[in-house]
DNA sequence: CGGCAATAGATTGTCAACAATTAACGATGC
DNA sequence: GCATCGTTAATTGTTGACAATCTATTGCCG
């Protein structure tokens, strides 16, 4: 098994739920609901819920328990998709160099994944796919460093996805992006990540 | 009593020292110890160590507990300010507007405690309390909705605050700010955030 | 002597019971 | 009728015990 923890494993298969849309914003999640449901005890859920809303999925207040996190207002929807294109390409910029075997692998790895996703034309994993393959970018050019606010920006664009509708196309976004990695053309890859975040 | 749970309070205090540079880079922080030391069970010491490995402040591995994380590289932390500036900057213009009473008088309360925290010359106590004004002014401007990843920000360029030797300066620049939005000059108050952030 | 497996100790992960808090409801007094 | 105060049910917060996992040590065998 690739994540260990119950509460890793948990913890995923909730933010999948929530970019998949299954639960409606606003709404209260129960930590007894989820529990029984997973057949696990509260304080997996519990961690879940509390990484959940650190990463911007959900919104906890004390001894109420956590609702579905709200969009950003449209006026910081701006702003946040500019940080997260100059983060990525920050760290293209900063790290770039000739990729070893497995390095690139990796990537395309993460690429062929995207690809079933999208023949599949499932929106969770079309949407994990996508954040995947980006992912594995940044810590291969840039080391795990910058991880956690590249997350939290791509969970509060992640709540209003609205691109999903033409699975082709983002694919094919992103076979730019891996093609220019892989020929070694920076400038290339750089405007394929800007075209592509948005 | 302001934060109410022990976990909240757990989490500020071990987030204090850690500013303050009580524990050296890399050093693993037990459950137990802390459990014991604060009088409490490992559970809330769990979740503030889950919490503080989000903000940046600890690292976490999966059955092997949290170390004290590695400040970020030097390459990244031009970045780190950069955005962070930015996401001020974006708040104040959005948002700008004539203060009401009461929420100019926060800012400002903000500020006499940051001038209390540098005439005692306590570091702990500045850094939490020049963080504490900025948040003011976020908020105030530009709701909760980009805090978390601003305090994810603060937090990596907390892990270096090189600037605490002279206090005067520190809160002469927050004066500049508050003031210039206590005058209602835009311009001025922005200016004066950026010379403030580095 | 060097490598490897078994083992013991330390540490984190999970669980179920209990305590504390919150919110809704209804009774009571004005 | 309306506000207020207990009461109660639902939910989260905390705890201590137990299980699973990792680390270091020790003893064994080649």
């Amino acid at each position: 098994m690739i994540t260990k923890t119950i509460r890793e494993q948990i913890t995923e298969q909730i933010r999948d739920e929530l970019m998949d849309g299954r639960f409606t914003v606003g709404q209260p999640l129960r930590e007894a609901d989820l529990a029984k449901r997973f057949g696990v005890s509260r304080g997996p859920i519990r961690d879940a819920f509390l990484q959940l809303s650190q990463e911007g999925f959900l919104a906890y207040e004390a001894n109420r328990g956590v609702t579905v996190q709200t969009p950003p207002p449209d006026e910081n929807r701006e702003l946040i998709v500019s940080l997260r294109r100059q983060i990525e390409c920050f760290v293209i910029v900063q790290g770039w160099r000739k990729l070893a075997g497995d390095e690139f692998h990796r990537i395309a790895a993460a690429l062929s994944e995207l690809h079933e996703a999208c023949d599949a034309g499932r929106v969770a994993a079309v949407a994990r796919c996508d954040i995947g393959l980006h992912q594995q970018i940044l810590v291969t050019y840039g080391g795990a460093s910058l991880l956690p606010v590249w997350k939290w920006l791509c969970s509060q664009m992640m709540l209003t996805y609205t691109r999903l509708d033409d699975y082709a196309d983002v694919f094919e976004e992103h076979v730019r992006i891996v093609e220019a990695i892989q020929h070694g053309d920076q400038a290339r890859a750089i405007e394929a990540i800007e075209a592509n975040i948005k």
